[in-house]
RNA sequence: GGGCCUGUAGCUCAGCAUGGACAGAGUGCUGGACUUCUAAUCCAGUGGUCAAGGGAUCGAAGCCCUUCGGGCCCGCCA
């Protein structure tokens, strides 16, 4: 059992007297107490009827509650009506405790069934392969990758996809560099290839473009070679890109992300796919050839509240958003699939990476879903509604292709005074083009000297190879941590120096807190005997852990119906302070009885295994030592 | 000009979808707790006209309207 199902108790019972005593349906609202001294569970159905009653909620709680305390059921030991007009109730803890936490050691606990197993898409991650992953990016990287863990702990069938843009004008950006900047292929050693690339050719070309006029003339030479993907040029585009994706990837695994399929731009592209649903928006009329004004000749989708959107040019050739539609159609399965398909890879946790090709390669896989979730951050906005537009005239079903926005990563002032910027006390947008972003793995490997130190010196006894797997995973913790933990829509001012703050509402501090219960369990030396009975568990410490242990389950299900991914990150954090608060106060080896050091230790056991469980759906992993 | 997002403690943010019991965290600052299951911790104090005004409601941080401040987006670029 679980708080959810205490909940259900009660809100049937209400319902069921509610029924009895002739009063009106209505849907209300049972959730836990707000303070401690309102017992453990609310209701506020005595508002909600008080005015087609004609009666104070007080009095309408007082009567449910008369008639609630004839049969209180197994769950529950006490029901007020208070004087404010809630109804409340408290748990039957010795029960609560017992079967939060026998359940929670259940190899599958927290999951519950949304999905239905339906197949669902999440893609996320598609940076452009021409340079290294910023903050920003991880930003997104990161609520994608924990949005899928969420979807699939809450039974649907995910399918992760990361769509590399390879045939835009940034690559043909960094063939400039090679071709004509003067760059070596080869990076200077040590450094990484998507660094050289990003930080080196890319900043510098882009620079160059304001002086030399020919480049720009260059670039769009070869963006025309490109797009062809026989020549030369395209052969050396894909060299580039595939090497830099390379790189990336390496990145996003070291941050524990993994994927399912890589889909390429370019492959698009060339495919029969833009032909195919070009031909179906035009039979369906969902697209008009401008015959007069700025956009005679093109094709153009009209929207209700902005401007007409060209979608192919006066020349015939595709705006970008008109390859994204096609893309989109094909991850909800509307349009033929075109691709054969073959491994990547194998990736850290087993899992197979895929990626499109149109060669034969005799494999044909699906990648579809019945919904599709995309993140890209909010300034795509506009786009991304065209789009969805689009799918759910393609559907004719609203809600099926999902844009999960997010606002950006910027640089605060001090952080972008390191690179030199002065922006007088302003923070700053990041900027690829221009130089202005800090590298992922930077970030990391400064997290890693900080964290190194520290485990270091709090675990004199530990091995080199040990710390550095501490250290590297605390330092993953906190940076994925940070990234998850406020809403969507709030913008992140990244600090170099505020996100090596490793105390608390952070990753390691819930990091921390699991050491800490491995600790206790590693001392207490046997496995615990869970077939006993929990009544000695009586302290509010003991009492809000399990509390908290049994919500899991709920904040799962609202994190993946809000498609809200700090909802898991706060679950964390709750957990984390609930146990913290418990070690402080009570004592686990050295209670009174060899039965109350049981019980505790089960405790501490369930606590441990429902952490562990609800960090793995944020990706990250607690170290048993810290 | 139009569209989207945002404004809650010195700072960073929960709470807003589904209105209800004295508005919560972290951080900062002040003080306290390590011969103890690791102090990356805990405890206490400090700190708020919930941007402003109006409206509907028995009741608003939350819903509606207006105003103001901040950010982003509006190309036959990607």
């Amino acid at each position: 059992m679980t708080l959810r199902l205490l909940f259900d108790d009660i809100r049937s019972t209400i319902q069921k007297i509610c029924n009895n005593l002739g009063y009106p349906q209505t849907e209300f609202d049972v959730s836990e107490a707000s303070r401690p001294e309102f017992g453990d569970v609310s209701c506020n159905i005595g508002f909600l009827l008080a005015k087609s009653l004609k009666k104070r909620p007080s009095e309408i709680a007082e009567s449910i509650a008369n008639e609630y305390k004839k049969d209180k059921g197994k769950l529950v030991t006490e029901v007020n009506a208070h004087s404010s007009g809630y109804l409340n109730f408290t748990a039957n803890y010795p029960l609560l405790t017992k079967s939060v936490i026998q359940s929670s050691v259940q190899e599958n606990y927290g999951q519950i069934d949304i999905g239905k197993n339906s197949k669902i898409v999440v893609e996320h991650t598609s940076v452009n392969p021409n340079k290294a992953l910023h903050v920003g990016h991880v930003r997104n990287i990161i609520i994608g990758d924990t949005m899928a863990r969420i979807l699939q702990k809450a039974c649907y069938d995910v399918r992760v996809l990361n769509y590399v843009d390879d045939s835009g004008l940034q690559v043909a950006d960094i063939i400039v560099g090679f071709r004509y900047g003067g760059f070596s292929r080869e990076p200077p050693k040590g450094q990484k290839f998507d660094h050289y690339c990003g930080d080196v050719v890319y900043v510098n070309i882009t620079e160059r473009y304001e002086t030399d006029t020919t480049l720009a003339e260059k670039r769009s030479l070869i963006l025309k070679e490109l797009e062809g993907g026989l020549s030369d040029t395209a052969k050396f585009g894909d060299e580039i890109t595939r090497r830099v994706l390379e790189e990336q990837l390496k990145t996003c695994w070291r941050l524990g992300v993994t994927y399912d399929c890589l889909n390429f731009e370019s492959q698009i592209v060339r495919s029969k796919l833009w032909k195919d649903v070009f031909e179906k928006m035009k039979s369906m009329g969902m697209i008009e050839l401008e015959k007069e004004g700025k956009n005679e000749d093109c094709w153009v989708i009209r929207t209700e509240s902005e401007d007409d959107k060209v979608l192919v040019r006066s020349d015939g050739t595709a705006t970008y958003i008109a390859k994204d539609i096609p893309y989109a159609a094909w991850k909800l399965g509307i349009a033929d699939d075109p691709f054969y398909y073959k491994q990547y890879g194998t990736q850290r946790d087993g899992r197979i990476l895929w990626e499109t090709t149109l060669e034969n390669t005799g494999t044909k896989l699906n990648f579809t879903g019945d919904a599709v979730i995309t993140v890209i951050d909010s300034r795509q906005s506009r786009l991304q509604k065209i789009i969805t537009k689009i799918m759910s005239d393609f559907k004719s079903k609203e809600g099926a292709y999902v844009h999960l926005g997010y606002e950006s990563v910027t640089l605060s002032a001090d952080t972008a005074k390191t690179l030199n910027l002065d922006t007088g006390g302003k923070s700053i947008q990041m900027s690829g083009r221009k130089g202005i972003y800090v590298n992922a793995d930077y970030v990391l490997d400064i997290l890693g000297v900080k964290t190194y130190e520290e485990a270091k010196k709090r675990n004199p006894d530990l091995n080199e190879v040990k710390l550095v797997q501490i250290s590297e995973q605390v330092a993953i913790g906190a940076l994925r941590y940070s990234m998850i933990k406020q809403d969507l829509d709030k913008i992140i001012t990244f600090d170099m120096t505020e996100s090596l703050s490793l105390e608390g509402d952070t990753g390691p501090y819930v990091q921390y807190a699991y050491a800490r219960a491995i600790r206790i369990l590693e001392k207490g030396g046997k496995a615990p005997n869970f077939d006993v009975s929990f009544n000695d568990l009586k302290t509010s410490y003991e009492t809000s852990l399990a509390k908290t242990i049994g919500k899991f389950d709920i904040e799962v299900k609202d994190a993946a119906k809000n498609l809200s991914p700090k909802i898991i990150a706060r679950y964390c954090y709750d957990l984390a302070v609930t146990f913290n608060a418990f070690y402080e106060h009570v004592k686990v080896l050295t209670a009174e009885s060899e039965a109350l050091v049981n019980a505790r230790l089960c405790l501490v056991y369930s606590f441990k295994e429902t952490l562990s469980k609800s960090l793995y759906l944020l990706g990250i992993n607690a170290p048993e030592r810290m």
